[in-house]
DNA sequence: TGTACATCAGTGAACGCGCGTTCACTGATGTAC
DNA sequence: TGTACATCAGTGAACGCGCGTTCACTGATGTAC
């Protein structure tokens, strides 16, 4: 009768706490429902598919989630955790050259293709079939763009700019950024280049709209 | 034992032909089907769900589609279908008024509410988890955009640029209406306004790079 | 126009299958003394 | 340090259910004469 330690058991023979071993499962679970996804989307993969791939039994399950739209929400936090850490990382690395826009068009090249489950899963779901996930990934979305919408004030033009236009302004970056992201993940890679150039293009035409913009009076009185 | 006509039967006792009746059941499961993508996505939707919506038996579904996936591809065809006999008539309508930002987001706008299911289908597919249907969306879509790119010949600068130059420009449109779109579809109604207004904005930032822009040279040779 | 036969959209029973969830359980890890 | 007990992550059997698909069928519509 076996009942030993986790699956993704590590293969020295360190010891384990229960602690320890439930959290491995726990990110057992989390990938195999990110590699699921990468086939399907959220609300046609089952849990028994999820437990089957991450290779415990389906009743285990239950130990670590109230049931399947608690792993999706779940997934959502994880995969935006993920997506800040590149975000941070890009924003400070002092071996990126270029301006802006390349920096940023390559960097989401670059880590789209390291982390292609987590993409999938944002870009699906954000429009998918269950609405806490809907709203989760918008949230963390809007979140993103205002985060963005702080760093612009150090940009010539833009940084003028009342916050509102600023918001307006990230949200179309976020959106082209999510846009171009989906965009890879869909095509066979020797269209990479193209796509990335694409995206490239049109954040050079926005940034082109910039200097001539009238930003809107700050009237809070409508 | 009954085994009458079909489910959606006109309510006057009109004579109606084998062919009719089973194109009638065919539109009654098409529209079966748009109605319960609202609430998932197509690849969770089952057949048997798809057939009791639309009133039938399940084995009734086989005479008019080999699986789920052929009526998925049938859905596609008849949305854009929808879609484009949309965008004739916004084209050549005399009685809107304003400039062509205004104009279009009004259009997507009122066209969004009236066939919500259909814009939802679209948006939610794009990205989905069946990637015959995905593939089939994403080249409406840039035919869609491609004809656009023919109307832009009319406008006053962009109109002397390069095909590949309006191309890029007519995506930006055709993606900023389908974002537009979802984000309507998934907001409250008192959102609206907020959303029409974002999407105007966004687009007279893109139209005002324009001037700017250096069109690409036509130098075939890369 | 009437009759005999063909067509075929729709039916209901039946199948084997994977599903989510419950249950009582096991046995290693953790803790109290 | 050793012992006795508690905890709890994971197990396998079992359940009822909806699924996709097959099959032989029915009876109104369509067609040939």
């Amino acid at each position: 009768v076996p009942s030993r330690r986790p699956p993704s058991s590590r293969s020295t023979r360190e010891a384990i706490s229960r602690r320890e071993g439930k959290a491995l499962t726990r990110q057992a679970l989390v990938r195999a429902a990110l590699k699921l996804l990468s086939r399907n989307s959220f609300d046609s993969i089952s849990l028994r598919e999820v437990t089957r791939e991450a290779g415990i039994s389906p009743t285990a399950f239950y130990r670590h989630f109230d049931d399947m739209e608690e792993l999706g929400l779940v997934l959502v936090e994880e995969s935006f955790g993920s997506l800040r850490e590149m975000l941070r990382v890009a924003r400070s690395d002092p071996t990126m050259f270029g301006d802006a826009i390349n920096r940023s068009v390559e960097t989401v090249v670059i880590h789209v293709r390291d982390h292609e489950d987590l993409f999938r899963f944002i870009a699906r779901e954000r429009y998918g079939g269950v609405r806490r996930l809907r709203r989760a990934i918008n949230r963390e979305l809007q979140a993103i763009a205002d985060e963005l919408s702080v760093d612009l004030t150090a940009f010539p033009v833009i940084g003028g700019w009342p916050l509102e236009d600023r918001r307006m302004f990230a949200g179309m970056l976020v959106e082209t950024m999510v846009t171009t992201a989906a965009a890879l993940l869909d095509a066979p890679r020797d269209q990479t280049d193209e796509i990335a150039t694409r995206a490239k293009r049109q954040l050079r035409l926005m940034t082109l709209g910039v200097p001539h913009w009238k930003p809107q009076h700050t009237d809070r009185a409508r």
